[in-house]
DNA sequence: TTCTTATGCATAAGTTTCTTAAGTATATTT
DNA sequence: AAATATACTTAAGAAACTTATGCATAAGAA
């Protein structure tokens, strides 16, 4: 269900998409926002999900800071201004790659 | 250039959709396509293209047939019954995985 | 009260799907 | 003569997932 491996190459911008609008979520938090926002449809595993938040912090994209909340570890990312940079050229170059998609997909828009 | 990187999972579908337009064609010709179709953005790089090809024909959903032209072989290809429900399927798949992406990277559309 | 579900993070093994590179071959253009 | 275009194939390596496991606390259900 909910076709995941479609997500192959747009974790990382889906997470710093979502970093851009909320300036600091937690790992699990952006697993249930992404479930909310699609209605279920699209679901980040843990497993692909916590590696990427450790490669974009080792590359300065993301900074860490955890808090202890309701007696249970959270760790929250935010982006750095390099990370701000990151997240408007990864959107670009998504938005950018959907469009040279569609045109694939459906060639001659606007025709009944 | 051309952030193929993207592309990942979506290659099938795309082959699969020009095939439900043209009948048959030959790879090279796919590439040239795809090429043209994006005005140069989008480029399908061989070693991803064949590999891709002589997948579908393994699991049934494509047919083959070589002929010669110009002195040159080329290697048609066409899909099978399998293989056009395939391509509505994985059409309709991404399309709607599309739909989701676009829900995460713009939570709120129509706001000025 | 015990079991399951939810919350929360981490990592390892395996798979898929690319990229990059090399090889083979003919035709055309410079 | 060399480079580019046409045309297919395959191998090695990298990237980005999935699946599975492990640890830990809290809350809800049986």
């Amino acid at each position: 269900m909910s076709s995941n491996k479609l997500l192959k190459g747009s974790l990382a911008t889906i997470v710093l998409r979502l970093l851009e609008e909320h300036s600091q979520m937690y790992g699990y938090e952006i697993t249930q926002r992404v479930k909310e926002l699609t209605a279920g449809e699209l679901k980040i595993t843990e497993g692909a999900l916590y590696p990427t938040l450790h490669k974009l912090e080792a590359e300065g994209f993301l900074t860490t800071e955890t808090k202890m909340v309701d007696n249970r570890v959270r760790k929250y990312y935010a982006l750095t201004r390099e990370g701000n940079a990151e997240a408007r050229n990864k959107v670009n170059e998504l938005e950018q790659f959907l469009v040279h998609l569609q045109k694939v997909l459906n060639p001659n828009p606007g025709l009944s």
